[in-house]
DNA sequence: TTTTCTGATGAAGATTTTTTAAAGTTTTTA
DNA sequence: TAAAAACTTTAAAAAATCTTCATCAGAAAA
């Protein structure tokens, strides 16, 4: 349960952070310009800030720039393609990390991991990166996963798929918020790319892909891991 | 109780919106165009507004616009499909959530509590989404529903008829209201499907479905959960 | 008690959703 | 830059669900 503030004027981008990451039980306060963002990260203490580059009122870099005059917390920006990212994480403005939009929710939270480890034990905590379901073991660090110890090899789609569904065990996610969390909020295909992955990575993972033991499908609203 | 504005030139939609907020002991208003609209959040304070995209006049999305300079009410807009849901949302025109046409009733009220429940306390409310009565156990948040703690697999239509008559215990339900609730407002279809949905549902439910312990019928009536 | 309704039940057909297969596109790798 | 791998789209087949209809049983009314 961490405390999180996240910073961007597109209520869409701040709806979406602000629903995942409560999802994973963290308190999460949300900011639209950066006067707020200033005036929030005086007042409460957040264990990580994410941030956007582009912002009314208080552009994210100033931002960035008058937190770190009264603080230390861990900020993560959010950047358009093609902005200088070694002056965004540079000594100017220091922020720990950053993410290029339209960036994928999973890669924010593994970010997010990353850092919190580094700062609370400044090192990388090897269990809890593996998820073990019976025959089934993922290991989010590596990205690796096992089926009775033997490794099986899952493409990157693949593998986001499977870790966002056992991270939630039992949570049935409709094939939009799957195509939100792995794809990126903005992708604007098909929904019917997810039935595809899900089938190939039961061809991977499921002894008997037709009467699958991991992956499952609700019916009418989409699929979860048991 | 709180203050509702139902906004939609559809008669038939804010009738049936009107009757079933009100069962829930909201007051409700109702306007049918975007001039209408505007007056009436001027002088009310309302708690929540529902606005229609398609509106004579002034459509809803200016309305919600012209809303917003005045007030931060929260606005949940009912659209058609395939409309800009990103732009809906996004920061131009400022509506706190939305709905495709058309929508079931119990989805609407989700969505309203969601937003209510949000703008009070600031955070989502995760426990007090089950439902128990006696070895019956309904959960609206995964949609799963439970007998003596085995899982009942339920279909959408069984689940979605469940949880209203769950969530209203000892109402007495027409086949018109559950159709109105549970298959959208507008559905053109027979009356008896609800029956066979009933019959089903006691199938899944009910230990011996001739003698109902939780779905009854109200002779020449309805149906009601007791 | 008989008649007339209303609700329960079973089953067929229609519809919707998912799975499967295959071809086309993009990205990565060698 | 060519080949391979990964991803996306599309279409069909298959499965699950939903709807309708016909019939039967039981409750209410005459």
């Amino acid at each position: 349960m961490y405390k999180i503030l996240v910073v961007d004027d597109e209520k869409l981008i701040v709806k979406g952070l602000k629903f995942s990451l409560e999802q994973d039980n963290n308190f999460v306060d949300a900011a639209y310009d950066g006067e707020e963002a200033i005036a929030f990260a005086k007042q409460n203490n957040y264990d990580i800030i994410i941030l956007d580059v582009m912002l009314p009122k208080a552009d994210g870099l100033e931002v960035c720039q008058q937190i770190r005059e009264f603080s230390n917390v861990p900020i993560i920006m959010l950047t358009a393609k093609g902005e200088d990212m070694d002056k965004i994480m540079g000594l100017e403005y220091g922020a720990d990390d950053y993410l290029t939009k339209p960036f994928n929710v999973i890669e924010l939270k593994a970010r997010i991991k990353a850092i919190l480890r580094r700062i609370t034990t400044g090192a990388p905590n090897l269990l809890e990166s593996i998820l073990t379901v019976r025959e089934l073991k993922l290991d989010t660090e590596k990205r690796r996963v096992y089926i009775h110890e033997k490794e099986v090899d899952l493409t990157i789609k693949e593998f986001d798929l499977l870790e966002l569904l056992m991270m939630n065990e039992g949570k049935v996610y409709s094939r939009e918020e799957l195509l939100g969390s792995v794809w990126g909020y903005d992708y604007p295909g098909d929904v019917r790319t997810v039935d595809v992955h899900v089938r190939r990575l039961r061809e991977k993972i499921e002894q008997s892909p037709s009467e699958p033991k991991f992956v499952f499908t609700k019916w009418g609203v989409g699929y979860y891991f048991r």
